[in-house]
DNA sequence: CTGTTAGCGCTTTCAG
DNA sequence: CTGAAAGCGCTAACAG
């Protein structure tokens, strides 16, 4: 069987490659009847179509959109947050006929990808710097979620407020409190804080985050500092367990944790409990997300739930419609059962 | 500035355009001194290297794997197990510079991505049934994964017989059990399997697992029939919610239930306790996949584990090494506190 | 409404 | 080792 190409096509069919071009993409430059027959006869020879790697070639797009992970592929599809977040962007992407491209936030440039998308959503601040440089240089449309990249539009929730609320709500006088904090510099270590330089706000959502509950601890008048604040590089289980049991050891203890995740707050109660602490009894545990996980946990969480789905969709939606605005997302704070809320 | 192709490089640069590619592309046709001056000249300014998809076009690889999932991406992507299982073909990609399209299950054909990819992976029987025909038509390479599309090289675990054994080695003789299955007929519905015939267990790896239960059931004497048999069409919480409690009004109500994915395994402990039962007291639970969020819970599960993730490395490399032969992996059956071991 | 032609950006002969 | 030229499969512009 003879290759199926527009050309080979049109020679069998007797037309110009012109007539079945637009058969397929122009129906109104054609006679209805002619057309009908055309698509008619394609299907019987089995060609379904001009080839979209062509098409793209000629035209500049391909249907393709590339999202830019913060970390590797396979990372972030565990992640339940992630994952939520992906969730609403396909929607919005099948939706409108487009398809999806996973790059990895660990990779060394987009070289390989760039001329294959018609744009970028970028879901945190990649681990491989490069790829900000990369993503600043390019000149297809981007947009970020929950960090900035220059003037590039983006989506994210008010971190700062979301974490001030939540405080705000939860901490009491005589509290003792301790942080776990996400990625809060720049490290594989599970460890805490003294003087090394966080990661500029701009950048970092726990460094704003964090800067939200403290603005909270200090308006109670709560003595908060960085001997109480740890930071884990991943938001996996080896990293959580560790800083649970450094948290948990150390004295005095904490009669509440502000857990930058939920996965966090999840193992922190699980080590909590193995060592016969009840929760919220003798400590409080609050997360950061508003997973389903969370949700189904027992105790269930006491948590910012930050909608993650909608804001894929956001994201997707500005990025085919070439919005400019950025957008700022509502949150809501979930009070569990591992702390309740202030009366 | 001027836009930068191969071509206008060359003018810039003052030799032919098939010494720039050979630059980039064939390190040995040229003298190393001359190759890296030419590098140096294209960094300046700033040409990163010929346009890929053009290069596509020209040489009919573009580096891109698709990976057809059973169900929308939205779906697929929260959902733990195939969450693993995209986590270990990316690895395997990642390392092989390879990219990552993610194609819905529910999609109408291949059209808009058979151009863009140089083979397939399919994890689990498409939804829309028009993809199977489609994968078994394109001239690309495929790997199917957890079913069967033709001759197509596969990659499986022996469902029938770990679930064999996980029955043989929890029933006890007075059991009165019950099973909870994932999409074992077509429908949106959650209910019990009278008359309607099952999915073909060449299609369906739940059909498998419950071939695999009811050997190990009818060879310990138990009497089980499809009153004790439930269908749940996705596995998300409200379908398994309803199965849950549907199974937990049911009466007898049973002493074992074995549920055909750890997300059921958890609804229905959750279910169980807010009932007022105790597992493994009252009710002994069973799982199936090994999640990280099932031995995270507690109790933790009982279950087969299935690494996902070296499934879809496996699938990948022999996807990319061309592999023909398929493969059976191995799995291991974990004894947690839902349901002890039989001694 | 239909056909011809140039060219998207590249790689690959093949001649020098 | 280098350069000229063909062509991957398609679409847009334009002529008829």
């Amino acid at each position: 069987m003879k290759k199926l190409t527009l050309k080979s096509v049109a020679e069998e069919l007797g037309v110009s490659t012109a007539t079945i071009s637009n058969a397929f993409n122009k129906p109104n430059q054609l006679s209805k009847a002619k057309r009908l027959e055309i698509l008619q006869r394609c299907e019987e020879l089995g060609y379904t179509g001009p080839n979209k790697a062509a098409r793209s070639l000629r035209r500049g797009k391909t249907g393709i959109v590339g999202l830019v992970l913060a970390n590797s592929i396979s990372y972030t599809v565990n992640d339940a947050v992630a994952s939520t977040f992906i969730s609403g962007v396909s929607q919005c992407l099948e939706a409108n006929g487009q398809q999806l491209l996973l790059v990895s936030g660990a990779g060394d440039d987009l070289n390989n990808v760039n001329d294959f998308v018609d744009g970028y959503l970028c879901y945190g601040s990649p681990t491989n710097t490069n790829l900000i440089d990369a993503l600043s240089k390019t000149t297809k449309p981007v947009i970020t979620v929950d960090f900035n990249i220059g003037d590039y539009p983006s989506v994210n929730i008010d971190n700062i407020e979301a974490c001030y609320q939540l405080v705000k709500q939860t901490i009491r006088e005589d509290d003792v409190v301790a942080v776990i904090g996400l990625r809060l510099i720049e490290t594989q270590l599970t460890c805490r804080i003294y003087d090394v330089p966080m990661i500029d706000p701009v950048t970092s959502i726990s460094r704003r985050r964090l800067l939200g509950y403290e603005k909270a601890l200090s308006e109670s008048g709560i003595d908060f500092n960085y001997e109480q604040l740890w930071s884990i590089p991943e938001n996996i289980e080896s990293f959580a367990v560790r800083a649970a049991k450094e948290v948990l050891s150390n004295q005095p203890c904490p009669t509440i944790v502000y857990c930058m995740s939920d996965l966090i707050a999840v193992y922190f109660i699980r080590e909590a409990m193995e060592m016969g602490l009840s929760v919220p009894g003798d400590i409080r545990v609050v997360g950061f997300d508003g997973t389903n996980e969370g949700q189904r946990f027992h105790p269930n969480l006491t948590t910012v739930v930050q909608n993650s789905d909608i804001k894929g969709e956001r994201a997707a939606v500005m990025l085919l419609e070439q919005s400019k605005e950025s957008q700022l997302l509502p949150f809501t704070l979930h009070f569990g059962d591992s702390c309740p809320r202030n009366a």
